[in-house]
DNA sequence: ATAAGACCTCAAGTTAACTTGAGGTAAAGC
DNA sequence: GCTTTACCTCAAGTTAACTTGAGGTCTTAT
């Protein structure tokens, strides 16, 4: 916790983050990134919103929702940025969202490749037109597969 | 090319296909899907309609958008529902994308990997923080590398 | 023939993640 | 002190992919 008041302004930040001005009032409105306000009501950071905004950075590129990983920072104690060992925390978890993302598109792009040239066109026995993870899930529900007429 | 009236209406289409009648609607006006319209101005579909949404469905569920979709469509000739020829160019177009999609995940994963408790969250050695394909790309740019001060 | 159910159009709403703009204040440089 | 930047707020716009609703017409079953 840092004791002195903060001194970067929105501008550095952005600059620094590669995101625009706009992006980190966003951030901070949607409560993933905080500031204190100077006399003139300016806001300014500790140095450590950079890592914050990297860490969000990150994440996204790893297909993680603002939501998620605004929860993701809400588990941590105090609300604190993630320090060291939070970032082993955090990025195991996403590595496994990420983990299971692959595994679909691999599944996908497997049943594909079995489909290229197969002719099952016809949609009657194409895995790809009722893969089991959506249509079987819930009893009837879409009708991919019948179409039978 | 069907030469009867065609007769399949917009809320047999839906049930068939697991979607809502606003969706093919949507689908209708964005020239992804074609009817013909009856005497009270009602949408009558071909069957083929169906194996269109249907391959719709599937290049979402890999993450190709509908103006991806539109434009694969777009290149077949007349315009015709994807036939099994058709389907395999565009099957391994899309799978190539999505091949190019799990590399990047892979990727990200494995720099995740590497940086579990690596300690570079000061953000100056960490791969992740500057993947070659975006910060180096185009010369200055983001900034996320050079926290330095 | 008539009522219920299926359709039609067009406008507006929804979510995510931001961006843009207008109108006004602060801070910094000379 | 003055001017140029940098900030501030709040409202509205943006894109994708749809959904919802209102007000009205067709079809179909009895």
């Amino acid at each position: 916790m840092p004791t002195k008041f903060p001194s970067l302004t929105v501008g550095r930040i952005a600059a620094r983050c590669g995101v625009k001005i706009s992006t980190l009032h966003f951030y901070e409105e949607k409560g993933l990134i905080f500031s204190l306000r100077n006399k003139g009501n300016q806001r300014r950071y500790y140095p450590d919103v950079i890592r914050r905004v990297s860490i969000i950075k990150v994440a996204q590129k790893m297909g993680i929702s603002l939501d998620e990983i605004k929860n993701s920072f809400d588990t941590l104690p105090n609300k604190r940025t993630p320090t060291r060992k939070d970032w082993e925390k955090l990025s195991s978890q996403w590595q496994e969202i990420l983990n299971g993302r692959i595994k679909k598109m691999e599944k996908l792009r497997d049943s594909l490749t079995g489909c290229i040239g197969c002719g099952c066109l016809s949609m009657e026995q194409c895995p790809i037109y009722n893969p089991d993870d959506e249509a079987s899930e819930q009893g009837p529900g879409p009708v991919f597969l019948r179409i039978k007429e």
